[in-house]
DNA sequence: ATGACATATCTAATTGTGGTTATATGAAAT
DNA sequence: ATTTCATATAACCACAATTAGATATGTCAT
């Protein structure tokens, strides 16, 4: 019972829904994570963590980089409806933005040639400066 | 995205999953649900109506009395995961308890040939002095 | 009227969340 | 070795949401 209430938990807010559509099918370094949720490193830890205790991500070292991504047998463990509801989920309004926003932060990341906290932070700053621009930021920002 | 987190929400709770177990198969009235709970009649209803809101039931008037069920169409909402896993949660202790409870209740209404606020709510104070035993009161009680 | 139930309100306690800071850990670079 | 850096973890705070619990009242059928 409890598990089944910790899984529930972990699917109740908003913010790790938007992480685990972020992780379904891809992997990201939890500083990429953070670049899109525009938030701070702790708190994307600690939600990747109860994500992760729900039984929902697997987690990989690669140098200094903790990648994290959906298990692929999320079904052996009786967690298989989560995937047909992250399919759902995916044609969210929210999700695009999302995904987007990864865009974004993926091509910032190969401008940059850097893929570390600091240059993140920097990219949550710029961001939070032009809020909202259509075309990705392509025409006349604030200047 | 709220529709699930509304759906999560409510299966979040352990006294709503209890609730569904009760309803999944058969259908309860509102004073029998308080009963196995143990609780009061506002709080049992103020948690199908969560349950309701969510999708998982349906309701139904026969005379005086609200009778609710599992909605046997869940699949059709996307909520067809909820069935598999109240399936896996009947093995629960905490299950097998709650349907001794409703077995207990299900004699006693036979007994005062009644199925009202009144008589379960004596049901609920009787059950709360005579704690736990295990062959569901039929040996030598209190006396 | 009576009785089953829904709904609203209030309290009190608990929990959950974001946010922040400090610190621990483990790998890489110096 | 020492430092640097990505992350984890813990410890706070402030705040919003949730829960049980109790009480009052509304609605609808008998």
């Amino acid at each position: 019972m409890n598990e089944y209430l910790k899984v529930f938990r972990a699917l109740s807010d908003e913010t790790r829904l938007r992480i685990l559509l972020l992780v379904s099918g891809r992997e990201l370094c939890v500083c990429q994570i953070m670049a899109v949720l525009g938030t701070s490193q702790p708190l994307v830890s600690r939600n990747l963590n109860l994500l992760k205790s729900a039984g929902f991500l697997l987690s990989r070292r690669e140098k200094k980089l903790m990648f994290y991504k959906l298990r692929p047998d999320l079904a052996e463990d009786g967690l298989g409806f989560a995937v047909e509801i992250l399919k759902d989920l995916e044609q969210t309004g929210r999700a695009a933005e999302d995904r987007n926003c990864l865009q974004e932060c993926q091509e910032f990341q190969k401008i940059t040639g850097r893929c570390d906290m600091k240059s993140f932070r920097e990219f949550i700053r710029k961001k939070k400066k032009l809020p909202a621009v259509d075309g990705a930021g392509a025409e006349s920002p604030g200047a």
